[in-house]
DNA sequence: ACTTCATTTCGAAAGTTATCGAAATTTAAA
DNA sequence: TTTAAATTTCGATAACTTTCGAAATGAAGT
């Protein structure tokens, strides 16, 4: 992996919010995907993070971008889910370090 | 370690200059801190990574704020090291996501 | 079609960041 | 102690980020 990409993830990942929404995603994305019909998962997010519904868009967004997340649009509402690979992809490129040292 | 923490240090890896940055330092802190009289490393940076020294010395700031790395003085020149421990954390952290998935 | 609820887009405010050039500081050497 | 090299601080600017409220859009049920 390319430094850029490298970078672009951990900066996803870099604000304290984003990276509360993410690891709730990648926490619950495999049940959320079987979701119920009354779940939801950005109006969760809103009341468990406290911020708003645009704010939440836009952090999902960028998770988006940096392939960390996909979403789908489940009836009304929207689930997230994590995308495994990109962080164990980062993580490597990160574990040249322990191990060169 | 609190996602505070957490994300402080991925924010401080999410500029790609400053990433570079620190993988560079993180692959030669060990043989740096033996280094000849005649060799440096904020000037070594500055060429290879193509920014300024003040730029490097900000980005080598907010590496050691976000407790990623030291600095030594050794006569003119400053040379940095990796705090291993600190990117380990941060990657057990980030390694609860892969096993809960 | 109308209403309601969920999410997104838009526009804006406030704060932060990356980067630079110039000046100041530190260190070593002549 | 004057000089030269390395690094840091300062001040500035341009770009980006987080967040919000309001309006727009999309989906589902009545």
């Amino acid at each position: 992996m390319k430094t850029a990409k490298l970078a672009k993830i951990l900066k996803a990942l870099s604000n304290q919010k984003r990276l509360e929404l993410y690891l709730e995603v990648a926490r619950h994305s495999e049940r959320d995907f079987e979701a119920k019909e009354n779940e939801c998962f950005v109006c969760d997010i809103m009341e468990s993070l406290k911020i708003g519904a645009p704010t939440v868009s836009h952090h999902l967004k960028e998770l988006s971008n940096a392939d960390l997340i996909t979403t789908e649009r489940r009836g009304k509402f929207l689930v997230a889910k994590a995308k495994k690979g990109t962080l164990r992809e980062a993580q490597k490129v990160l574990s040249i370090v322990d191990s060169s040292l």
